[in-house]
RNA sequence: GGAGAGAUGGCUGAGUGGUCGAAAGCGAUCGCCUGCUAAGCGAUUGUACGCCCCUAAAAGGUGUACCGCGGGUUCAAAUCCCGCUCUCUCCGCCA
């Protein structure tokens, strides 16, 4: 949500920003609401002024034992009045409040100017396309060859986009989640977490998932519940409604979780393979800072989602979102995307995001500045450190052997009990 | 699922219709005092929104709201009534 009195006082200025994001706002709908608002406020609380005066008196002549019955009979009047406008200004904030959460933020002057995700520069690269002495096939292939990704067993238990991981891939799965663990929190300094896994709105609507993005969410039914579509969620909410101590911050937080996405409006797109699922595994890092820092934190969370990769030794790049490609909530994004050889593209593993104050302002999460005592909002960002399931693909695709094997990275092994290869269970 | 208890400021905790944004204590900050430390003394110590002032922000002034959340009664609600949420205790069930 963007700080009402700024966007009162630069209409002009957030218009330009939003039409580089390819959004248009209203803006005559949002003075109108605003002024309105200011006018009910302002009468109401003049109302109750008088009568706050008024009962003071009530109550000084009922202790004299006088009659005040002429005040009373005036004061009941004003209430009434109070009532009336009273319901009115409810009906002016809601719908100014909602519009308010349907405004994205404003990017961060850094931001390159574009039409879509061709536009987004890239950054720097990483290491190189691997050099195959045959054709190098894409991992559903690799998958289903070795028996260990089973997409239709996976499609008859839940549907299209779930996939049954069988054997060194599950094994593979879990590896690469306490390996990317272990890194952050042994190496980064991030602090474990293991959140709720469902949410309420009021969650939802903190980190900016709703109002607008309904249709992205499994909602649990006959409940006010949602599953997380990204462990961003219950991550920033934690300190929803909190005013923190400037001496806690930066709060480092790492958190494993499945997230849940309807994927509403992408039938079609990648279907095959593991790519796009109703239900993946992710490692997400989460950071709470000030807001001087959040550009800075901003550039080590992106070096440390990479760092994953380097690890790992796969050939990756990052690119810098333009304005047009910007999420609704972050100011500013790198992707970085990972290299699938049997696709032939490059695919993104990790998005990092510096929201600023925009999700901490629709949760209120602020802290108190040491020296002038001052209420703050803090600066969000977050970032995955990785996607795992893509991750999964990635080692199968980069590391695949004409024999059809494929070979695990050496960070890896330990946490395969020591396996070096993946072969066929059958085999 | 059944029975009961509770939710007040950074914390503890008082407060059952008006003088309560809220006692007291603790903590914190500033100052005083005493060679140092400890103790003592004094002051300050929530958030949001509006209006005034101001080029603007801040500061200042002023008003309104907030005692879990939402309604209601009343001239007036932390206090009375209704609904909800959450926490705790006991019983049952359960990974």
């Amino acid at each position: 949500m963007l700080d009402i009195k700024y966007l009162r006082q630069n209409i002009g200025l957030v218009g330009k920003k939003m039409n580089q994001r390819g959004q248009s706002i209203d803006f005559d709908r949002f003075l109108g609401l605003d002024i309105k608002r200011r006018d009910i406020l302002l009468a109401v609380e003049t109302l109750r002024n008088e009568r706050n005066d008024a009962s003071k008196k009530i109550g000084e002549l009922k202790k004299k034992k006088a009659d005040a019955s002429a005040l009373i009979a005036e004061m009941s009047e004003v209430s009434e009045k109070i009532k009336g406008l009273d319901e009115n200004l409810k009906l002016t904030e809601e719908e100014l409040n909602n519009f308010m959460l349907m405004i994205p933020n404003i990017q961060h002057e850094s931001v390159p100017i574009g039409q879509g995700s061709e536009d987004n520069p890239i950054l720097r690269s990483w290491g190189e396309k691997p050099v195959f002495s045959f054709e190098p096939k894409a991992h559903w292939d690799i998958g289903e060859n070795l028996n260990i990704l089973d997409f239709t067993r996976g499609a008859k238990i839940a549907g299209a986009r779930f996939t049954l991981y069988r054997g060194a891939a599950a094994s593979l799965e879990r590896a690469l989640i306490n390996f990317m663990l272990d890194l952050h929190t042994g190496e980064h300094g991030y602090t474990e977490v293991l959140t709720p896994f469902i949410v309420n709105r009021e969650s939802m609507i903190g980190t900016g998932q709703l109002p607008k993005f309904a249709e992205d969410l499994f909602k649990i039914e006959g409940m006010d519940y949602f599953l997380i579509p990204t462990a961003e969620v219950p991550v920033t909410n934690i300190f929803r409604d909190e005013i923190l101590d400037e001496k806690q911050l930066p709060i480092h937080y790492v958190a494993y979780s499945p997230c849940f996405r309807s994927e509403a409006g992408s039938y079609g797109k990648d279907t095959r393979g593991l790519i796009r699922q109703h239900q993946f595994n992710k490692v997400e890092m989460v950071k709470f800072t000030k807001p001087e820092n959040s550009y800075d934190e901003l550039e080590k969370l992106t070096a440390n989602a990479e760092e994953v990769l380097k690890r790992l030794g796969i050939h990756h790049r990052t690119v810098s979102l333009c304005t047009a490609d910007l999420g609704f909530s972050s100011a500013k994004t790198y992707d970085v995307e990972v290299w699938m050889p049997g696709q032939n593209v490059y695919r993104e593993i990790s998005s990092c995001s510096n929201f600023e104050d925009f999700q901490a302002r629709r949760a209120s999460i602020r802290y108190r500045q040491e020296e002038s005592g001052k209420v703050e909002f803090v600066h969000t960002l977050n970032g995955s450190g990785l996607a795992v399931g893509r991750t999964v693909v990635a080692i199968l695709e980069n590391y695949q052997q004409a024999d059809g094997s494929v070979l695990i990275p050496k960070v890896l092994q330990p946490y395969m009990r020591g396996v070096d290869k993946l072969l066929s269970p059958k085999a």
